[in-house]
DNA sequence: TGCGTATATGCGCAACTGCGCAGATAATAG
DNA sequence: CTATTATCTGCGCAGTTGCGCATATACGCA
């Protein structure tokens, strides 16, 4: 249980929160348009990703100087219900079609 | 966000987990008997509940020195679809099985 | 009233969390 | 090699968390 218990820790912040879902609904995205889509700065997404990663919940891949996060493929039955809720219930959510919105907007340097 | 962040935060304690699909799938069940079945103190019990409680994830009702917890009902279209995932992914989970049989077996004063 | 049982809570402590800043690292181009 | 861009990380700080213990509250009963 303490697997289980790990993956709602992981998602109970909110920035992680709505990295998940918009990983989710888009798969995979580079740090700097995450950073702009929430509109927080690029070390703090960095550092919540990180955090993600460690806990399996995403997982990177680097191209050139760029590094790519996506959903990691679940592991757990429950991860794969959360998926699903994240598709579900939360990409109607306020905050995440404020997201993204921005996140379509993001140039990239890439 | 920060509504659904603070519901998977509650969660990410693994004897609020254990705690909450207990709930889902016994309904209204009283401290003493939470307690022995998972094995902790009624004080840790009573505390977490507290917690749960607070965030609205379940409700109480007292029958005289009883108090009955059951999960409440959904707010966000998100604590549906947790619930969903309590009762199909984690209700099987070994530990909440080990929670169950002792449950079963609990003595309550009532 | 006073006792007993069930539940809740104040306290102090150690551990953890998220933050911003500054600086480190990684990859590419020149 | 150096410079630039993208990303990550060490640090210190303030705030939060979960714990056990002891005590307080709430209720039922005599």
């Amino acid at each position: 249980m303490q697997a289980e218990a790990a993956v709602f820790k992981v998602l109970g912040d909110p920035i992680r929160l709505r990295l998940a879902v918009l990983l989710a609904a888009r798969g995979e995205t580079c740090v700097c348009v995450l950073s702009q889509a929430l509109d927080e700065p690029d070390f703090k997404i960095s550092r919540h990703l990180g955090i993600m990663r460690a806990a399996g919940v995403v997982e990177a891949r680097r191209e050139g100087t760029w590094m790519h996060y996506r959903l990691a493929a679940p592991r757990l039955r429950l991860e794969k219900c959360l998926q699903e809720c994240f598709r579900r219930c939360l990409a109607e959510h306020r905050t995440v079609k404020a997201d993204m919105r921005r996140l379509k907007k993001a140039t990239c340097a890439a």
